[in-house]
RNA sequence: UGGGCUGUAGCCAAGCGGUAAGGCAACGGACUUUGACUCCGUCAUCCCGUGGGUUCGAAUCCCGCCAGCCCAGCCA
């Protein structure tokens, strides 16, 4: 692989800048104490219920960006203690987007469900210890005794003796109880204020096939008692997460110190990301591509990693972009303007120039020969001349982009207008004479003379041309299709006001045009391959794309620097 | 109302007692065969949420207040 392998192990190179995670870490290696002599060792651990998107890219390169930084290690692991949502589907598609960013795990790749018997064997000792005891109150029960704000907890059954527990969660495991009628709690503080410390649910009954362990269990543990010992298990020194989990810190501190667990991990959180214009949940997303708001998971407007792989973005960029957003604990929003800047300047280094008119008109040099075609030479990218040169057809008849003519030129206009003069890039000065237009009003053709003496695009006599243009031969191009995307949402917080995030969304996030125009060489593109279409964008193969049918994206446009008064 | 957390520019974000980094956006200008890129400049001159206090000196330490976010799943 390629460039894009190359500039990632380029890129791998760098460290991490420093965070406030990163402080904690320092302290810590400082003092010893129970991280003496160990290396650094996070991990990555989503449930297996759904797509990555650009949030977990942010935990991604904290979690393995940290571990690369400290010389340490960072686990990939599926978190996986609830069946109820978990598939093998997600699993894979997890790893897939993961190696994209360019993150590897070697052979370190864990199952939390991998640890069940372990977990039952701690429960078994919290019982033993008399600091966890099986309650019979059913869901709606245990909501009614949680008590609220002010008033404590109730929990008839936590004192009931030892044994009984033992013998009554033994059970449980064997199948004697259905589902939903007891669960094992953590005998803790009924009247913390802090709710996930009044005797936690750490196990529950659910008959329900698990994606690998099938149906050899019909308990399962809680993510508050599971994670702790997932995390001890594998060695794990520094344990980052989100925000919401800050009041959980207190109970995986607290199944930490009460189990005997091979280790004592540290948990760390720091702020989701959020970025404007688009949504992040993962209920959010799923319905937007259940009710077909979107074409799929991977739908070029989606945030997720694939969708954004679809997209055109790259690996770096989308890397570049969570490390220059940095690390806090700020609940922020980033401007979606930021991600684009990443990706253009990537693809700006990268991305070979091509002409493609997506809006054509036609553009008929009046004094230019009938059947006469010449060729010219382009730079594939005037940064980079190792790049090299390609060469392109010109003919009598071209196309042009439709909005670089007007019959009366707004303030500043410097495109084609009558009587003034621009350069078809690389080929020929031109002067507009005028233009035809259809019963409706719309231009169809426009015409121009040729000036002989500029070919190449150059101007011998020192003459200035302000606008320049880019063509395509008529006689020599490709067709295709081409996807100009915008913002899904027309709001930048689709999930503030009453309304519900749906109704914000942007009926015109897609557009689908059938009839661009590409130079010919555009022709063998394939998927993967990334390219700028001067003074349009950044445009990318679609994976629909066929040798039948060429389909490009626009993966995010050129910055217009026109002010139009 | 209880608990936890957070407030530095339009958006991110450094700053850790010595007088407010950087990036994005925006706005000027130079260059330009992409109105791109690149380059130069402007952008917190008593306002670092706010009011007090400590100190020779406070965004940094202390106290009060205000605002926002998270928590009462047998989800993670």
């Amino acid at each position: 692989m390629s460039d894009d392998k190359k500039i990632l192990n380029e890129e791998s190179s760098e460290v991490m800048s420093s965070n406030f995670i990163h402080d904690f870490i320092d302290e810590d290696i400082a003092t010893g104490g129970r991280y003496e002599g160990k290396k650094v060792h996070t991990r990555f651990p989503p449930e297996p219920n759904g797509y990555l998107h650009i949030g977990h890219a942010k935990a991604i390169c904290i979690d393995f960006g940290t571990a690369e930084k400290y010389g340490g290690l960072c686990n990939l692991r599926m978190d996986d203690t609830n069946p109820t949502k978990e598939d093998v589907e997600y699993v894979e598609a997890i790893q897939e987007d993961i190696k994209w960013l360019g993150f590897d795990w070697d052979d370190r790749f864990y199952y939390a469900s991998d640890y069940f018997e372990d977990m039952y064997k701690f429960a078994l000792e919290l019982i033993e210890k008399g600091l966890a005891y099986v309650c019979e109150l059913n869901a709606e029960q245990m909501r009614e005794y949680r008590g609220d704000l002010t008033t404590p907890a109730k929990s008839p059954f936590r004192d009931r003796p030892i044994e009984e527990s033992l013998d009554l969660f033994k059970r449980m495991r064997a199948g004697e109880f259905e589902d939903g009628s007891m669960t094992l709690r953590a005998k803790i503080d009924l009247a913390s204020g802090n709710f996930n410390m009044r005797d936690p649910v750490i196990y529950r009954i659910n008959r329900l096939p698990h994606h690998r362990q099938g149906t050899k269990w019909c308990i399962y543990p809680m993510y508050d008692f599971a994670h702790p010992i997932e995390d001890a298990m594998e060695g794990i020194t520094h344990s980052l997460c989100s925000l919401e989990f800050e009041d959980h810190r207190p109970l995986y501190d607290w199944v930490i110190n009460n189990v005997s667990v091979p280790a004592k991990p540290r948990q760390i959180e720091f702020a989701r990301l959020g970025i404007n214009n688009t949504v992040m949940s993962k209920r959010k997303l799923r319905a937007l591509v259940e009710e077909g708001f979107v074409r799929g998971w991977d739908d070029p407007r989606m945030p997720t990693l694939c969708g954004l792989r679809r997209r055109g973005y790259t690996p770096r960029s989308i890397r570049n972009f969570t490390e220059r957003n940095g690390v806090s604990k700020v609940n922020s929003i980033v401007e979606y303007a930021f991600l684009e800047h990443c990706l253009r300047e990537d693809l700006n280094e990268t991305a070979q120039r091509a002409m493609a008119v997506v809006h054509p008109v036609k553009l008929i040099i009046e004094n230019y020969p009938e059947n006469l075609t010449e060729e010219f030479e382009v730079e594939n990218n005037p940064n980079r001349a190792e790049d090299g040169n390609r060469t392109i057809t010109f003919s009598k008849e071209c196309y042009i982009e439709a909005d670089d003519f007007m019959e009366e030129p707004i303030k500043g206009y410097q495109r084609l207008y009558p009587g003034n003069e621009v350069r078809l890039k690389s080929a020929y000065i031109v002067k507009c004479t005028g233009c035809k237009k259809d019963d409706a009003g719309n231009v169809v053709e426009v015409y121009a003379t040729y000036d002989p003496d500029t070919k190449g695009g150059n101007t011998p006599d020192g003459r200035k041309v302000r606008g320049t243009i880019h063509w395509v031969d008529a006689n020599n191009c490709e067709n295709a299709e081409v996807r100009l995307y915008s913002n899904l949402f027309t709001v930048a917080d689709p999930d503030s006001g009453d309304k519900n995030f749906l109704d914000y969304l942007n009926p015109d996030s897609l557009e689908v045009v059938e009839n661009a125009k590409l130079e010919k060489s555009l022709g063998k593109a394939k998927l993967g391959d990334s390219f700028q279409f001067m003074r349009l964008g950044y445009f990318c193969v679609d994976k629909d794309s066929s040798s039948e049918k060429l389909i490009f994206n626009r993966s995010v446009s050129l910055k217009d620097g026109f002010k139009k008064k």
